[in-house]
DNA sequence: ATCATTTCTTATCCTACATCAAGTGTGATC
DNA sequence: GATCACACTTGATGTAGGATAAGAAATGAT
């Protein structure tokens, strides 16, 4: 059942009953987004949060200089949002694309309000959602700040192992923050130095 | 009262009576913090989340090389914890120092437990609070992605107005992610096209 | 007041990464 | 099966910001 994942999901933070899981998965929508397709761009109001069945979704910003930089990527098991859309209800930076045919289901704002409404233990849920998050990027703004783009690479690696062969390699440097020219020399330096080098292709 | 601020602060989230007000205020303890003076360092495991009434305090990180990296700073109606640490329960890798002394209220993490079950409402008022915490550390991420250390700097003057006069530069510096030679140089030069210089001193 | 410590500045040289430009696959589309 | 669009590579050159060093100024301790 398309609802297996999210429910298990959801049973490692809190306890629900079966109601509580049926009315949970009314407010649920499936969505099929295509590889390339987007489900939010810059400039619109998010408002909904998304979670990944299968497949997987990138959220990026584009700056001035029209580079992307990808914040995260949501593989199958991860929600993912503009939250700074969502929770302000003002037009977003963030645009999120499929990298590959996605299945998702869809929870709006406002049903998600609902939701707090009627299982407050959803509060909890979302709390311990959002607090892994921040957690998630601290480390990554430290990353960032203390880091080569090659020890950056490395704990990507570490990170998202099975993201590594799906995903095009200018993305992965759109998430390290190199240019994918750049990226592609260190590459080329690392598997010089290590056959074992991390990415095949 | 020492605890008007952080009620206030709660207020503006969710609504609590009288008895719950009081029952919150219990959970919490007055701690002084001298400047310069550490309320957690690498390697131990953060046990509380502190609430500033007054003062200042920063959280960062020391790299390899044993630079300073800051990642938030705590002025007067902020929360400050490590995050990870004090989630995980594992030893953290962030250091909290006062800048200034600091009056501060601290709830411990068993504290905060017992808080969710007696009043649930602080599932959602948590929740909140981590919200905008992420949506900040989100946009500096992409801020450090896409942005020159000047325009972080920019930033920086707009986000916090209050702290750029307080501050040491070194510590701002080590907030944009430079070092503090070149926070000086670029200084130099932001004086040279602009006599209405943000930093005096 | 004086000495020590830390912060801030300035100058010179250096490197990790960007930019620009010109390729080579490779899969989609007609 | 030719063409087009992209992902990826490789090379030459440029630059934002780092490393090192050393002095000036501010702060703090005695």
């Amino acid at each position: 059942m398309f609802t297996e994942l999210i429910l298990q999901s959801v049973a490692k933070h809190i306890h629900l009953t079966e109601d509580e899981q049926t009315y949970f998965v009314s407010l649920l929508h499936p969505k099929t987004i295509k590889r390339k397709q987007f489900i939010l761009q810059y400039g619109q109001v998010c408002k909904y949060s998304t979670f990944v069945t299968s497949g997987c979704l990138r959220g990026f910003s584009v700056d001035e200089n029209g580079f992307e930089h990808v914040l995260n990527f949501g593989p199958k098991g991860w929600w993912i949002a503009d939250m700074y859309s969502l929770i302000s209800g003002k037009p977003g930076i963030l645009n999120i694309e499929a990298i590959e045919n996605t299945e998702a289901l869809t929870l709006s704002k406002a049903d998600q309000e609902k939701l707090y409404i009627k299982i407050p233990q959803f509060e909890r849920f979302f709390r311990i959602i959002t607090e892994n998050s921040l957690v998630a990027y601290q480390q990554r703004l430290i990353d960032n700040l203390s880091l080569t783009a090659e020890d950056r690479f490395h704990n990507f690696c570490k990170r998202y192992p099975s993201l590594i062969n799906e995903l095009p390699k200018k993305q992965i440097a759109a998430y390290i923050g190199v240019t994918p020219e750049f990226f592609s020399r260190m590459q080329h330096k690392l598997v010089k130095m290590d056959r074992n080098a991390p990415i095949k292709r």
